[in-house]
DNA sequence: AATGAATGAGGTTTCATTCAT
DNA sequence: AATGAATGAAACCTCATTCAT
């Protein structure tokens, strides 16, 4: 009877492991080819075929929901370490913003939805994005005691902010540098 | 004499009516359907056949590229304007602001060439996206000399910031409201 | 009632004159772009509208076959010459052959129908190939009578030896060459 | 562990005969429609949908390509075949000729190749096309040492005359019969 | 559970022909 | 009679998804 246990178990973290190699394979593949990423491609840099691809995940939007999914993960990740430190409240906030659109600038998939293209994609990762939006609250509220940020502006700002910031990334035009664009953000945030 | 000149006036207006319904028929399909808006769509929504809109334009690009010049043209008509007023400058430039960025809101297609989809398209679009820049270029250099302006920020900001407005156009994600953003954006340049 | 009938007649000469552009514009573009040749780039070739060529010539095909009916034209009209000839009767028809052949090397649009891509076309210059056929006929008789042609081979024979020819002109494959070819046909057609 | 290797082989066997099929379905569909043949069409006919045809040839030049492909190993056989017969050399020779020419005019896909309409096809198929020269190569050397064959013809005639004999067989032009240019090639070959 | 071959709707583009001017 | 813009039926090819092995 623990036989067929010990398969299920080691089955299942075969279908781990390969689940987290497509995640891998997909982010790769996102950042190379932008939205018209393929599906057999996914699977190829994956090392898996397209089947078990969509064993993983029914639908190409699932994937790609998954991947935003897990990017607001690292950014609530971000936030609450952030909620750790010890330094000057706005700085504080101020260098997760920058950690996150360093996580963005990474991370074709989650432009992409972060550009509206997906509004399916942005529903469904909802509860994570009010995740990220409670734990930026209190930093937020944090820098705005302490008066150094802007008291006008609130936490729903931000990732409408940061999606601008996101836009600027996927461009090569002359003059367009998101760095610079994420500096004039958090300027814009600053108590003066 | 006159009547082939009339003749050939005449079916260039023809031509040329119809080159303007396939432009506001892709306007309406784009707004529709985003960048995946079909071709055959956009013939039907103009009332031509699919052979008219390739007569017109070589190329899906071709079309999109023309809506894009378009676009730039409008902003640029937005900077001759603002510089025949005699308000306070830093206004003038806000209100152009406000006023090209209600023109993209009005067309997805030419928001979906700003956040970057279209690498080429941009490209093509160099020549009027410079007389843009450079008629901005003026109004800028009158605020910033009439101090209601930062100084540290260059026209080519400008548009960088506004494809971030642009971004926010998309989203109907609880919290974003473009005019909001914009005013942000705004605020971010005016000179403290 | 004299001013009509003049205005009627330069029409016709005017109609003409760009019936024979026409034809020759067409036979440089199938000379430049074979079977796959388009009626557009034919009438642009041709100084002329679309519409034009349409007037003159009701289809593709019947523009082709025309090309094809004065090619046969041109085959009987040697042939023709051949026979005022007063050299050695063999020797008469193996010239009228390579001159022939020279015709067809020019004329892409020929070397199409010989290759049986046009039986419609084939059939419908069927005079024109029975005239040739008589033409040789006579050439044929003349050399047989000689004694220097085989006297087991028919007029038949010729076209399809020719066609044969024909097939090899349109080839850069290493060690096709025409000339050889038809050299290797008119020894086959000599008597031993 | 022979259950996977089963199966792995069973698969690609599904998909050998698969191919097969679109290579039959495709012979058939050329013999019926020529150069213009639709690839649904010989999709339809293999029994398989187009993205199956696609699959195994990523473009309609290269399914006529595989087909051309083919033809020449199948004329290299009936030279390997012709090498082992002992009879007289010059006939040995014939035969094969009778015999490729007779593969041809079974074979439309192979005919429309032939005659020019894909220079790019014949450029693919160089290497084979080179087998069949070296083995004919022998045939020829063969049949002029003994004496019964012309000295002054070589193999690189071969190709281009039996060009010639394909040529004739799209056609159905009274008098044009492939069996006698044949029959006529091999008697220009003959020595006298 | 994994594989990758098969599917086929759908997308862009071409071009012979028609027709309004 | 001439023009060239308009038409739209194909043609080729792609790719998300299904399914037999």
């Amino acid at each position: 009877m623990t036989i067929p246990v010990q398969a299920e178990r080691s089955q299942r973290a075969d279908a781990r492991r390969n689940r987290e190699r497509i995640i891998d394979g997909a982010r790769e593949v996102f950042a190379r080819s932008g939205a018209s990423a393929q599906m057999e491609d996914v699977a190829h840099t994956s090392g898996v075929g397209v089947g078990t691809v969509y064993r993983h995940f029914p639908t190409k939007d699932a994937l790609i929901t998954e991947l935003v999914r897990r990017k607001f993960e690292s950014f609530a990740q971000t936030a609450r370490e952030a909620l750790d430190e010890d330094r000057e409240p706005f700085e504080v906030l101020a260098d997760a913003l920058r950690r996150n659109a360093a996580f963005m600038a990474g991370d074709a998939a989650t432009q992409h939805a972060m550009l509206g293209a997906g509004e399916e994609i942005w529903a469904r990762v909802e509860p994570q994005r009010q995740q990220v939006n409670e734990l930026f609250q209190r930093l937020v509220r944090r820098a705005q005691r302490a008066g150094t940020m802007r008291g006008d502006v609130g936490v729903a700002d931000i990732p409408m902010l940061m999606c601008g910031v996101g836009a600027t990334m996927g461009h090569t035009a002359p003059g367009f540098d998101w760095h610079r664009h994420l500096e004039l953000v958090i300027d814009g945030l600053r108590a003066r």
